[in-house]
DNA sequence: ATGGGTGCAAAGTGTTTGCAAGTAT
DNA sequence: ATACTTGCAAACACTTTGCACCCAT
């Protein structure tokens, strides 16, 4: 990783996501900024968030949002290739009882869930090898 | 639900689906459409594509994409309201076990996987009953 | 005939990037 | 002095939308 400097900018960012407690967007940070420092531009936020995410100094929580489709019809989990951006289908039941677990516990009425597992498929971890 | 027509467009883009095995965004699904019927728009591929979903003929998929940032440091899962979009923590443990399952199962090397949870928070729920 | 659907192009949204100037180290 | 960082504006990728015309029912 590339040496990091400490800028006043940074410093503001990280902050204004201390500052909240709820789950803000980058626009939402940005505003904030703004209202502390109205000279720091859109980009310098957008890219102080990635840096400190790759920092590990904040979390990224990622909604879903991207639209794929498909023809089969059942409730099911997918797996997601980093590197080539392959997506297949996960051979794991849905589990419909998570639903109304976390209802209970959060009082929110519990549609469904969306699960997306991470990593790397056979062949681009053969590609990391080299 | 509107009445639906069955225009030549719809069945194209459905079958579009249908013939492929991989998981395709919309744009991928009109360049197919496109090979059949040169005049379709894109607009149209769009719609048809969100109609399709709404009636059940398609599953939609949806990866993780939108960026949401928070101090917490910790992996666990979230809870999206459909209505308001608040975003609450799940008061669950990751599940590690899982990723090491999956991993198993596919011959991919997993990393982590992300879940989201859908409904409606309390207050949207009361909002409905009106 | 009627109102849902279409093609087109423009607009919208959220984010990234190239560049010249600035600044932490 | 070096090279990371900034502000700015333009570019980007993906999707939605307004509108006038079209066509399935």
């Amino acid at each position: 990783m590339k040496q990091q400097r400490n800028t006043k900018q940074r410093k503001i960012v990280l902050d204004a996501v201390h500052a909240r407690c709820d789950h803000p967007n980058a626009d939402q940070i940005y505003l904030d900024v703004r209202a502390i420092d109205d000279k720091i531009s859109r980009g310098t936020v957008y890219r102080n968030l990635k840096i400190l995410v790759r920092q590990g100094e904040i979390l990224l929580v990622k909604l879903p949002h991207i639209d794929r489709f498909e023809s089969r019809l059942d409730m099911h989990y997918h797996l997601l290739c980093n590197s080539c951006c392959e997506i297949c289908d996960v051979p794991f039941p849905y589990s419909g009882g998570l639903d109304s677990q976390v209802a209970e516990k959060t009082g929110y009425s519990v549609v469904r869930h969306r699960t997306i597992f991470e990593g790397l498929c056979r062949e681009c971890q053969n590609k990391e090898k080299t």
